[in-house]
DNA sequence: ATTAAAGTGTATTAAATTAGTCCTATTTGA
DNA sequence: TCAAATAGGACTAATTTAATACACTTTAAT
């Protein structure tokens, strides 16, 4: 399993809730609580992460709430899991300078998690929040010039 | 981060290391922990898995040892990792039959795993064993009529 | 036939990560 | 001024993962 995480799990859910209403809805906590069967302290934990990272946006106050920061479709599944789960880099390596990496096949390690990150996000980036408010099949996406391409080809082979 | 968990790294590594040598070459546990670095118990239980997995072959006695079951360009990132992390459905509302889905609101989080599933699956299943061997730069993908799409509008919208 | 090299399977323990909760401060509209 | 709502941080419990150890089976060279 490619594990995302419950929590990122209840953030996707949350950020479709919010995108199926109209973009200048304020939507509480509590309210999003109840409409997507979560308890209240962790959606208000993964709300305030949303809007650290830039995706909501927050009123606060009596009256106050949160709503989408962007449009559903400028927004991508890449930068939800982003903001939940941190930068694509996979493990220690990535991050480090010059850490652990003693010989050549630790190296293969970064090597390979960099291609992987690479394909991972290039993927990610391409679903925007707007796909996930109806139900819809993934049957193929669209490449630049606009034509159908089945999804098991569509991927091919890297160069 | 999308971690892969180190094991799934190591068993990278396991296989790009055999991949770099002749196909007909065997390669035992002792010499595979040394050549990456990694702990042998470890080294064995992966090989064990990748064995069960069909991505390796094993012959025992005394000169016995492991190789690949297929050619390094048959065998793809998504199977490698799949072997290792379980079938790409995340946690699990994926697995169960009818379990956990009380209302509406938790099967959107099934739509919303299935759409992302089947994205990063896509994404895995494009890139092969062969890819891991030598240093390279992913700058784009090829489609179905062979034209090299950058990799970022290749992603394109999904349907 | 013997023996040593190598694979197979299961169980257990330790460590790391994640999930979930609580408390308190701050802001703002009625 | 009160009540509702966000903001921020700290803490605990639970789950998962990593790593190891041990006993067993198979094979092939001598």
């Amino acid at each position: 399993m490619i594990r995302l995480g419950k929590l990122t799990d209840y953030a996707l859910v949350l950020m479709s809730q919010i995108a199926r209403r109209p973009a200048s809805e304020l939507h509480t906590a509590r309210d999003l609580a109840v409409q997507c069967h979560l308890p209240l302290p962790t959606v208000s934990k993964l709300l305030k992460t949303l809007l650290q990272s830039g995706l909501l946006a927050s009123h606060r106050g009596v009256k106050g709430g949160y709503n989408l920061a962007r449009d559903p479709h400028a927004i991508s599944l890449a930068e939800i899991i982003s903001a939940l789960e941190g930068p694509f880099g996979l493990t220690e390596c990535s991050t480090d300078v010059e850490g652990l990496c003693d010989l050549e096949s630790s190296c293969a390690i970064k090597d390979n998690q960099r291609i992987i990150s690479q394909v991972l996000r290039g993927a990610l980036e391409s679903v925007m929040l707007s796909d996930l408010t109806r139900p819809m099949q993934l049957t193929g996406i669209r490449d630049k010039q606009g034509n159908l391409v089945p999804m098991a080809s569509a991927a091919g082979r890297m160069q």
